[in-house]
DNA sequence: CTACTATTTAGATGACCGTCGAACCGTGGG
DNA sequence: CCCACGGTTCGACGGTCATCTAAATAGTAG
């Protein structure tokens, strides 16, 4: 149930598959979302404050904002507010998906 | 030696690697793509000609060609001109690095 | 050498994406 | 009750991307 479809070099991918796969493959092809899903996912307790993660970059509050809600919409993070602050968290499944997709490719049968 | 970096949520990717690592996605990050690797990766002996992957899309040969080109810059697959036939197949290793990022997040330490 | 097929390159067009500044909500403290 | 602060939403601008048509290149067959 973790993933939707074969790994990705043992049968062809169907066109509804791919299509469902390939959004999510967008909201990790950015070299800024990839670092907010390592810091939120790398950071102590899982789950990270925004004001953690502004700093880390040179770009404005809103540009960070959008960014995590690409994030959100693609179910790879989901978030809360506590208070003053807003925390977000990583959805394992949904990250276990992507690698699933490329992994079994390690080590194929090749008979 | 697969892999450039730790898998994402070891420790935050560097600004480096995260710049490194987001054009490889960016090139699976498209249905047709995606489709393209899959069917590459998973053809009978590791290799599928253009010829037989431009059938199974409603678009233009240049398009398809233009995608493949895509996939080869990124390192994905390769390429051999063969008498009047090109063939493509997967670079396992630049794959797996794909898959060794988000992968291990499936089951992580969570102590 | 010429004609035909397969594939890539070049140029153009329309859509999408990342970024910013400004305006807007929600919470907590005077 | 109002104000300061954290965070998000809105609208706009510039750049990138997917796709097409047209043309060029490479190889094979006659």
């Amino acid at each position: 149930m973790a993933v939707c479809c074969a790994p990705i070099a043992r049968e062809p991918l169907s066109e509804a598959d791919a299509a469902e796969l390939a959004p999510l493959l967008k909201a990790v092809a950015d070299p800024v979302r990839l670092r907010l899903l390592s810091m939120i996912g790398s950071h102590p307790g899982g789950e990270a404050c925004v004001c953690d993660l502004t700093d880390a970059f040179d770009l404005t509050a809103p540009t960070i904002s959008h960014h995590l809600k690409v994030l959100r919409t693609a179910g790879l993070i989901d978030c809360e507010r506590r208070g003053t602050w807003v925390y977000y968290w990583i959805v394992p499944g949904q990250v276990a998906r992507l690698g699933a997709l490329f992994t079994p490719l390690a080590q194929p049968a090749t008979p």
